[in-house]
DNA sequence: CACATCTCGTACATGAGAGTACGAGTTAGC
DNA sequence: GCTAACTCGTACTCTCATGTACGAGATGTG
């Protein structure tokens, strides 16, 4: 997150400039986790020393595009038509939401790698659990097989998701014809 | 691979260390991509200047490695009872080789990340076009199934067996858990 | 318009890891 | 047991990324 926490208020283009630097940064670490502080701050525009004005270090950077990844998802997540079996409910949430989490997935492993363990973890509980919740309901509902655990069942899920990201970014699939391999295998894992 | 590559006879100690230096290797680069050729001596109880001696660079040695490990699979694959539909076959396979598969992932991320574009699918070609095959052949026996591409169904396989390894790694999935449910979730993903 | 806030270039300190140079000591193999 | 091959410690150079220090100039805001 930015230093200033909540104390004092920010000016307009600090604000636009950190919104810009965390933008870049979701962008690049989701493709190389490795990316630089400077890779970063030349992507959004700024000087490397404005982005170190904003974030302390490398670490608080990641972090913040970490959660503005994740709070973009929580809100396709909570915006699903809710309606109907846990299939159906499952087949539209992959539908509007496998780009957003496979692209996430580099950038998943940089925060892994940066930030101290479990805090990962941590910050992802919510999303997890709603998945593990819709999942769950879908085997109380007799939808979903129910000879594997959920917890297992969640995990493939998000392995066919970040699969299907990589073969896309690949160029080996192309993106139009993802969100159909990735609904039908995920269906069938799930149905058994 | 070693630095003298056929004109002259290594000495049996060199041949020793140079077995436990790739041993080494695979190793820790199994469980982290970023070890280092310090940590990789240390690990082969050789000193870091004798590694140096057998491989110019890292990125020589990490191919080395990532070539060891694909012929231990190779061992494997080539040693599985072909008999029976492929559905046996692949849960055969699977049985025996899971864990191996699963281990190189981390490996398998550091040869990405050092070795020339393109490089890494052209030293698993082989293994690849195995699993293909074996994947192709219940194609067309009709059991496994054909409304996606046997390319996304190999693909998925391997995903699901990488996902499966980062769970026991991680300590959240039984080691003896893992092949029974990494089989019934390829059994589903590919007869649909 | 005044001034606190923000930008951002240059320069520097630090640390980690790759790879090199040298050379003395050890060991396998004929 | 002689010799070439091998081991491996110390010490060095290079490169690259992080993070700090300083300060002059631009700009949003009351």
């Amino acid at each position: 997150m930015a230093v200033s926490s909540a104390g004092s208020r920010r000016r307009a283009d600090a604000e636009r400039n950190i919104a810009r630097i965390v933008s870049a940064a979701r962008e690049l670490l989701s493709s190389d986790p490795n990316a630089t502080t400077d890779d970063i701050a030349r992507a959004a525009g700024v000087g490397r020393m404005t982005l170190y004005g904003h974030f302390r270090t490398r670490a608080e950077l990641v972090e913040a595009a970490f959660v503005d990844a994740l709070r973009a998802g929580e809100r396709v997540l909570s915006s699903i038509d809710q309606t109907g079996d846990a299939r159906e409910v499952m087949t539209r949430l992959l539908a509007s939401s496998w780009q957003l989490v496979a692209e996430s997935a580099a950038l998943l492993t940089a925060a892994e790698g940066v930030l101290p363990a479990g805090r990962v973890r941590e910050l992802h509980a919510d999303p997890v659990r709603r998945m593990t919740e819709l999942v769950r309901r879908g085997q109380d509902q007799g939808v979903f097989r129910t000879d594997l655990p959920t917890s297992w069942l969640v995990s493939v899920v998000h392995y066919i998701l970040h699969g299907a990201a990589g073969e896309v970014r690949a160029g080996r699939l192309p993106s139009h014809d993802a969100a159909d391999m990735v609904t039908k295998s995920v269906q069938s894992v799930l149905t058994g």
